[in-house]
DNA sequence: AATGAATGAGACTTCATTCAT
DNA sequence: AATGAATGAAGTCTCATTCAT
C-alpha cells in the first residue's frame, strides 16, 4: 500500500475514534477492552496501534473529544444577538446536550462523565479536560460580558466566577438526566427561573 | 470459630471501606484491584470477601458512601433558620464539599466522581446514585419551601425544579475544583450573586 | 491454603526453574515462552508468576545457575591432591562438563550458551554472569598458587593472568562441542599437552 | 522497473546487515525486531524482504558474519614468519579482536555471542558456525605444524587437538572481556606465558 | 522493484475469585 | 472464621510478514 495522505489517516483515526465512541458510551474506558473497540472498529490490532499509540492514548483523545463535542452546540446558544436571558441560555444548553445525546446512537455525554472521572486521575487527560472547561467558561463569560454592557447585570458584576457557576450547572444536568432521568432542558429553565435568573 | 458480634463485624467492613476509599480516590474504581484494597486493610483476600461478595458489591458501597457523605454536611447548610440566602447555602454547600476533601487524607470527591461515571454504566450503583441524588434534591427543595412561605421566592415557583438546578451546581464545582483548580466557596457564591440570585 | 513454609517455596521455585531449563536448553531464552514454562512447570500462569517477578527474573536465575552448576564439578577437579597437572586439570574440567551435558535430559551447556550471549546485552544478567566467572577463576588461581609452590610453575607467575587463560578455555571448549561436535575432555587434555603444558 | 545490478543488490544487502549489525549488537538476535533493522537500514519493509527471506535467513546472514570477520585477523597474526610464540599467537589474536571490537561503533564480539548461542538452537546457524570455526582451526592447526617442523613443538603432537585448545581460549576471552571487563591481549599473553606456553 | 499500511497470531502479564488447610 | 496460594481467563500490546498500489 503506498502512502496514505493525510486526509485518508484523519479518516482512519476517525473510524477509531468512533468505535471507540459507542464501546465507551456503553461500559466507560476501563471496562472497554481494546479488543472490542478493533473488533467495533473493523480494523485489526496493529492498524489501531498505528494510530494510537496504547490505551492511555485512545482514552485521552475520547477524553477530550466527547467535552469538547459540546462546544459548537454552546458556541450557537450564546451568539444569539441580543444575547437570551440567562435561563434561555441555560435551556439552549441544556437542549445542546439533549441533542447530542440522542444523536447518532452513541451518548456522549456517558463519555463526558468517564471523562471526568479520569481527568481526576490522569494527569494528561486532566490537562486536556482543563483546557476544554477554560474554553467553555470563556465562552460563558463573553456572554455575561453583553448581558452586562446591556446593563442587565450589574457594572461591577465578577464575570469569571458567574462563567463557573453557569458552566457548573451542567455537569449536574447531565448526571440528573443520566442516572436519575427526570430532568430536562425545560425543567432546567423552570427552575433558574424560579431561584430568581433573569 | 466464635461468631463475630455484629459491631465486630461493622468494623470490619469500615476498615475494609476506610480502604478502599483511599485506593480508589487515587486510581479510580476499575484501576485499584482488590490485592491493592485487600493489602491496605490489612485482612487477607478471604476475610475481604467474606464481607463483600465481590468487587462490584463493593464498588456499589464505595459509590454509595462517596456521595452519602456530603449530605450531612448539606443538613447543616440550609437547617439554618432563617434560611441564608442561595448565594449563601450554596457557598457552605461548597464549603462543606471544601472540607470533605480536605479531611482525613482521602479526598472523597474523587471518589464521587468515579461514582457518577460508575452510575452511568451499571444499573445497581445508578439505583444507589438516584436515591442519594433524589434525597440531597429534597433538602434543597425544602430549603426552597421555607424561602418561598418568607416570600422570598415567587409564590408559584416549581420548587423541585429549582432544586434541581442547586444541587446541579455540584458536580460542576467539584469537576472544576479537581480539574481546574480555580474555583472555590467563595468564589461560587461571588458568580451566584452576580448572576442576580438572592 | 496455609503459609507455604520456606522450603516449600523453594520446593515450588526449583520446579519452575527445572522446567524452564529444559525449555530454554531446546530453545534459548527468547524463543521460550512463558506459556511453555508454565505448561512445563505444571503450574499455573498466575503461580509462576507469584515465583518470578517476570520473565527477566527467570532469565536473570536461570542464567546464574546454568553457569553455577559448574562450579561444583569444578572444585572436584582443583581439590586434588596432589595438585594434577594443567592437562589433567583441564581434563577433568572438561569430563566435568560432558557428565553435567549428559545428566538429566537437559544440556546445561546449552543454557549456559545462553546466558553467555544474555550477559551481553543485559546488565543484570552480566553481574550475575560476571560474579560467577571470577568465583570459578578463583578456584584456577588457587590451584595454580599450590602448583607454584610445587615448583610446578616459575616463582614470580601471574596466577591471576593463567587462571583467565584456564578458564577461557572452557567456553571455547562448550561451543565446539555443541557446534562442531569433534571435541571431548581427552583431545582437549592431549591438545594442551601437546602445546607444551604440564 | 529495471533490475538492478549485481553490485547494486550487493551494496543494499550490506546495507541491511550493517544496519542489523548494529541493532544485534546491542540487544542479541530476538530482541532486534525486524521493524529495528527496517528503520535502521533506511530501506522500507518489502525492500529489506526483498534481500533476506525472512528474520532467519538474515539472522544466519549476521552470524556467519560476525564470526567470519575474526578470520582475516587471525590470518596475519599466523602467517608471521617465522611462526610466533604460542602465547604471542595468542596476543596477536586477542589484539585483533580487540581492534574489531573497537572499530567501527558495533562491537562485533557481542554479536559472535549471540551467534554461538543461536548455533546450539538452531541447526542452519549452527552448520554455518560449524565451518567458520573449522575453518580458524585449520589456521591454528597450520601453524602448529610450522612450529612443530621447526622442533618447537614435539614431532608427534596432536596438531588438530592442540588447534581446538588454541581456538577454545578466543570465546572464553571475549566473554570474560564483555562481561568482566578485566582481560586484554596483554593479561592473555602472560597468562599463557605463565603456564608455560612457548 | 519498491512501498509501508495492514494483518493477526501470540507474547507477557494481571487480577478477581476460590478453596484446601 | 480466616488464610493466602493458586487458578486461568482475559487484557494489552508487539512484530514478522504480506500485498495492494
Amino acid at each position: 500500500m503506498p502512502r496514505l495522505s493525510d486526509q485518508q489517516r484523519e479518516a482512519r483515526r476517525e473510524q477509531i475514534l468512533t468505535a471507540a465512541l459507542h464501546c465507551v458510551a456503553r461500559q466507560g474506558f476501563h471496562k472497554t477492552s481494546m479488543a472490542e473497540v478493533i473488533s467495533a472498529s473493523g480494523l485489526s490490532a496493529g492498524a489501531v496501534y498505528g494510530y494510537f499509540r496504547g490505551k492511555a492514548e485512545l482514552i485521552a483523545a475520547l477524553a477530550d473529544r466527547s467535552i469538547g463535542m459540546v462546544s459548537p452546540a454552546l458556541d450557537e446558544a450564546i451568539a444569539a444577538d441580543p444575547p437570551p436571558s440567562i435561563p434561555e441560555v441555560l435551556r439552549r444548553a441544556a437542549a445542546a446536550i439533549e441533542e447530542l445525546a440522542a444523536a447518532a446512537d452513541v451518548d456522549v455525554t456517558r463519555v463526558a462523565t468517564a471523562a471526568w472521572a479520569e481527568a481526576a486521575r490522569d494527569e494528561t487527560v486532566r490537562a486536556l479536560v482543563a483546557e476544554r472547561i477554560t474554553g467553555l467558561r470563556e465562552k460563558y463569560a463573553e456572554f455575561l460580558r453583553r448581558r452586562r454592557d446591556l446593563g442587565e447585570l450589574e457594572a461591577d458584576v465578577d464575570v469569571d466566577a458567574a462563567a463557573q457557576v453557569m458552566l457548573a450547572t451542567m455537569p449536574g444536568f447531565i448526571i440528573q438526566r443520566l442516572v436519575v432521568g427526570d430532568v430536562d432542558s425545560e425543567s432546567l429553565a423552570r427552575g433558574a427561573h424560579g431561584l430568581g435568573l433573569r
